[in-house]
RNA sequence: GCCUUCGUAGCUUAAUGGAUAAAGCAGAGCUCUUCUAAGGCUUUGAUGUAGGUUCGAUUCCUACCGAGGGCACCA
């Protein structure tokens, strides 16, 4: 890689200038944040002349002569800016060989072998039977893909999961308002799974409030939990069976749209087992404790607070459970790595488990992270499931998939292809606004702000590449053939920053942070529309355009690429 | 009360301790006889407060102010 061409020759001239590998400071050679400085810059000199007392300035231009000596091939200028920067600029020689690259590793161009022969299993989603799929489990989706991806693209094998409630309080509540209902059942039936499940988690908001508001349900609710858990009556196994039923195949039409293909999905009801195993193991070696008939951890010895595993009714708790399904994951899966995407309300949640797990199983949890993501709120305050104001996943892009064909109403295209883009576009539009943050954040929900057509935005980017696509039709129509021979030195800044993609591939991956990504595509984007409104890419009679086609070919290659990674596909028009 | 995350332009967000703090939206003004204007170009505008560490702080430390999340039998 280039930039360890750059860092091995300023250690060579500093080798030259007396001072030794071992004597040397951590020194930066990165990106300036502006093109206009370069390509790579390095402080080591800034550094360096702290140390040795020495003018800033004056040292670099010493260090500066020294490396120009060297001369490498790839460098066409160094110079010396700011309080004392090293900039080198590289030669279009460089620059025509990364674009060949690009053409030539297509779809492999990004893709590394940092995890090679790995299997990560990523945890992402997790949307609970007999609640509403909402827009908290877009957000865990789209990061948790993303995420996917990258990992895939280091050459990990990904094992995607997710994990649901099936059983529990939540269950009896709905279940309790479900049985006051049942002449409507019947109607209900014939509907949509969506708009069944949406009598099922209404059913969940109305057993909720009553829970809440009336004692003689409270305890009808509770002996209900006991009744489903025990399955001992028909009636309540059959609403069970069907409540659980279309909430999955509501939830797997989702993943279809979302092209989320998880390999298995953990149910709560299933790591009961490993649960009441490892809690039991826990109290026998100590790490786990009775206390007011419940069992518990002592977070307070470890700077964390006190987490009940197993109440006082012996039930385990989503401690426990959470506990099981990490025994378990790993019993079916021998997995290098485990990541887990949930809301960051539950980091705190997240930092006891781990801590219990490694008292329990070290081997397992110094495999596994967990990652809080933000929460998507409203301006007015938290979405609540519990509550019912939610905005479920389907309306969303239900909604937003209406704009965007109001938008597309002038288009010349078939009704059927126009919902086909309408729904890749809807996707990437959803998934973008999601991704472009940094993942710890929460997202402020504003309906006609969040999901944006304009500017930054899914639609940006998947219209760049349709743009180039029609660019490259247009080529072979007119006979124009790609040719990675510059003849005019000043093409665009395109080619400065589009070989820059595996690196950001890689810093993405390594800091579960897929928004890094998402904004560099953006900027490539950027990059692309300036080019492409510059003048005619296309032009028999213009002697550059056979490069211009070759970069636009490039960047095509990198923007699918990258679009890829970010779990949005890319329409042939819009 | 304790723990924790955060506070950047009118709004929504960026920025491994580095150069003139970067974008989009909104506002003002241009721009389609071209390969799709879901575009391009120009322009107005910001680091909560007070200290500290550092050659250099949006970034690290302390206090304060403000917001979110968590803190014993929900998930």
């Amino acid at each position: 890689m280039i930039k360890d061409d750059i860092s091995s020759l300023i250690s060579k001239a500093l080798a030259e200038l007396g001072f030794e590998a071992k004597d040397l400071p951590a020194f930066s050679v990165e990106h300036p944040d502006e093109l206009s400085h370069g390509d790579y810059s390095t402080n080591v000199a800034l550094i360096l002349a702290r140390k040795i007392k020495q003018n800033p300035v004056e040292f670099a231009k010493s260090l500066a002569d020294k490396i120009d000596q060297l001369k490498s091939k790839d460098i066409s200028k160094i110079e010396v800016a700011g309080p004392g920067f090293i900039n080198f600029y590289l030669t279009d020689k460089f620059f025509e060989s990364q674009t060949k690259e690009i053409i030539k590793k297509g779809k492999k161009f990004g893709q590394n072998k940092i995890l090679k022969g790995q299997k990560t299993i990523v945890e992402y989603t997790d949307p609970n039977p007999f609640k509403e799929f909402h827009i908290g489990h877009l957000m865990s989706n789209s990061i948790g893909e993303a995420t996917s991806r990258i990992i895939e693209a280091f050459g990990s094998k990904i094992i995607r999961v997710s994990y649901g409630g099936d059983v529990g309080l939540h269950v009896a509540k709905s279940i309790y308002t479900v049985l006051k209902r049942k002449d409507e059942v019947a109607s209900i039936k014939k509907l949509s799974s969506s708009q069944q499940l949406s009598f099922w988690a209404k059913s969940y908001v109305d057993g909720s409030t009553a829970y809440e508001t009336i004692p003689e349900a409270k305890i009808e609710i509770d002996n209900l939990n006991r009744t489903i858990f025990e399955g001992a009556d028909k009636e309540i196994n059959k609403l069970y069976a069907w409540g659980r039923k279309v909430s999955i195949e509501h939830f797997q039409e989702i993943f279809k749209r979302l092209d989320t293909k998880f390999k298995r999905n953990f149910w709560e009801s299933e790591v009961i087992t490993d649960a009441l195993k490892a809690v039991n193991e826990g109290l026998e070696r100590g790490i786990l404790e009775k206390s007011e008939g419940a069992l518990i951890f002592k977070g307070e010895n470890h700077n964390l607070h006190t987490r009940v595993f197993v109440n006082s009714k012996g039930v385990p708790t989503y401690e426990a459970k959470e506990l099981g399904l990490g025994v378990k994951k790993s019993k079916l899966y021998n997995f290098d790595k485990s990541v887990i995407i949930t809301g960051n309300e539950q980091n705190d949640y997240f930092k006891v488990l781990l801590v219990v797990l490694g008292l329990l199983r070290p081997q397992v949890k110094d495999k596994t992270i967990h990652i809080g993501h933000g929460m998507l709120r409203f301006t007015s305050g938290k979405m609540s499931s519990r509550k019912g104001n939610v905005i479920t996943g389907i309306s969303l892009l239900e909604q937003v998939k209406e704009n965007i064909l109001e938008k597309m109403k002038e288009r010349e295209m078939s009704d059927k292809d126009k919902a086909e883009v309408a729904e890749i576009v809807t996707v990437g539009a959803v998934r973008y606004s999601i991704l472009k943050q940094a993942p710890g954040g929460d997202i402020i929900f504003d309906f006609d702000k969040s999901i944006s057509f304009e500017g930054d935005s899914g639609p940006y980017l998947q219209y760049s590449c349709v743009r180039a696509m029609s660019i490259l039709v247009k080529a072979k129509e007119e006979k124009v053939k790609a040719n990675f021979q510059k003849v005019n030195s000043d093409i665009s800044n395109l080619e400065k920053i589009i070989y820059r993609f595996p690196e950001i591939v890689e810093r993405a991956g390594k800091e579960y942070a897929p928004h890094y990504l998402a904004l560099y595509l953006t900027q490539l984007a950027s990059e692309f529309s300036t080019f492409y409104a510059q003048g005619k890419i296309v032009d028999k009679t213009d002697s550059t355009s056979p490069y211009k086609v070759a970069l636009t070919s490039a960047f095509l290659t990198v923007m699918q690429n990258g679009l890829n990674l970010l779990g949005i596909k890319v329409p042939k028009r819009m």
